[in-house]
DNA sequence: CGAGCTGTTGATCTGCATCAAGGTCTGTGG
DNA sequence: CCACAGACCTTGATGCAGATCAACAGCTCG
């Protein structure tokens, strides 16, 4: 039955009604958990399913030719796993445990029917899928063209502001819960060049560490470090047409909103 | 009134009706021609619209702090423009032309409002949407992990590939409608070692070039070079809900591929 | 208590950037 | 028709950020 895994994805914009959100929890499998480095689902596989993501990290890497490979995304509680592949036979991202986590399995023929059924979810959907994209082009330009030390700096920010909106991480910082070697998967560089610019965020006084710990000990020079622009997702939904109001339901037998 | 711009983006799944393909098709304004170099809609903007492109290369592109740029997403006749800024009240990338281009308006609103009463259209679009990722994905790979030469190889391949999808680019290779330093701004590449690159190619008589065109001489070896994985989108949307229609073949009574 | 991750540090190498100087082509105005 | 300017391409010389190679130290967990 319901799995309540966190809505603040779903809930950003007002376009969803509480019913819509109820729906979209209701089709979640019960929970599962995976164990650190489980994979959840193979580049290549043809597993047709998503998953929300309930607890813990978990990266979605491309492995390239020479056994190297990309972390794409890195997941947090709330994150939707795996829709990229959606438009693909098999999947085109390996989808990995960073730390032991939770998920809960939706296949997609379920997802799929609901979106059919409201525009409104499946507006949402691609509203957060364009929000990725967008997180993609950032970092693609950030790769592309800023210094280890710039991209380094531009993680932890990064990784505090989302940790903080989900609840995680205190004033005294937040967990990393990345080996140095993931972090250089992330963002292009060896682990060893990570280690560096770790350290040298250190001796600049930006960040302090302790184990795992990472505290951002002056988050406006590490922010202009790392040169990223701010990105706030719109809230404004009046495009869509609605001042967002339940759909009106009754796909029983009707055939809701038209088709053909 | 209706602007007859290629449909082969929409109609790649058969999630759309004709009636579906027409009515986004009456959505844009009239085509508006605009000359090389010029922007269609500038980072930062408040210009709430997409833009189908009926003709010519665009490229979506961001502004770096240090005044240098990197193209995210180069587009061609029959792409969505500026998409991806659906979800923010200002526009992230820099829509510009890199050639003549003929491009039709469509104002969010008429297409959020269309969305809004057509899941198959919203679906379509989310579709299209997480397709754009897994390019994104695959540059961002290459760009962090590949050789200079393979990502060079790697685009002349995606350019064959796409141009000889709409139709341009013959036997004889294609035009190569951009200059060395954009192919530096898409790749991360200095416009010195992009020329390096190209020449390298044609030494290895992988590639012959006169002038703006291209022949891929070898174009299984340059792939091989270039490490790209291919990729098909899916043609199947049973998972929609909604029988597939263009049944190709009825197996004859037994299984065939079956499915499901 | 030993094995394997993970992190740290130094020495060296290299792919691509940077700097610099022409060369070629195209369009434009005289 | 010519000259000239600006955009684009080409090629060489040199520099440097980050990779690679190599050790070792600390921690964790069987």
């Amino acid at each position: 039955m319901t799995t309540n895994f966190p809505t603040y994805r779903l809930t950003a914009t007002s376009l969803l009604t509480p019913a819509d959100v109820a729906r979209i929890q209701a089709l979640g499998e019960p929970p599962q958990r995976i164990a650190r480095y489980g994979v959840i689902r193979s580049e290549g596989s043809s597993d047709r399913s998503v998953y929300f993501l309930l607890e813990g990290w978990v990266a979605a890497s491309m492995l390239l030719w020479d056994g190297e490979r990309q972390i794409v995304k890195l997941h947090l509680p709330g994150d939707m796993l795996g829709s990229t592949s959606m438009c693909f036979d098999s999947a085109v991202d390996t989808v990995t445990a960073l730390t032991p986590a939770v998920v809960s399995r939706i296949p997609l023929e379920r997802i799929g029917a609901l979106m059919m059924t409201s525009p409104a979810i499946a507006v949402t959907m691609l509203l957060a899928a364009q929000e990725e994209r967008t997180v993609l082009m950032d970092r693609l330009a950030a790769v592309g063209r800023a210094s280890a030390l710039a991209r380094v700096a531009a993680l932890l920010i990064e990784l505090s502001d989302r940790l903080h909106r989900i609840g995680h991480g205190d004033d005294d910082g937040f967990d990393l819960a990345l080996t140095q070697e993931q972090i250089g998967d992330l963002l292009a560089l060896t682990p060893v060049h990570v280690n560096r610019m770790l350290r040298q965020l250190q001796e600049l006084g930006l960040v302090a560490r302790r184990g795992r710990r990472v505290r951002l000990i002056d988050p406006s020079a590490l922010r202009r470090l790392a040169a990223v622009r701010p990105r706030t997702v719109s809230t404004d939904v009046s495009w869509l047409g609605r001042d967002m109001q339940p759909v009106a339901i009754p796909p029983v037998n009707g055939d809701g909103p038209l088709r053909r």
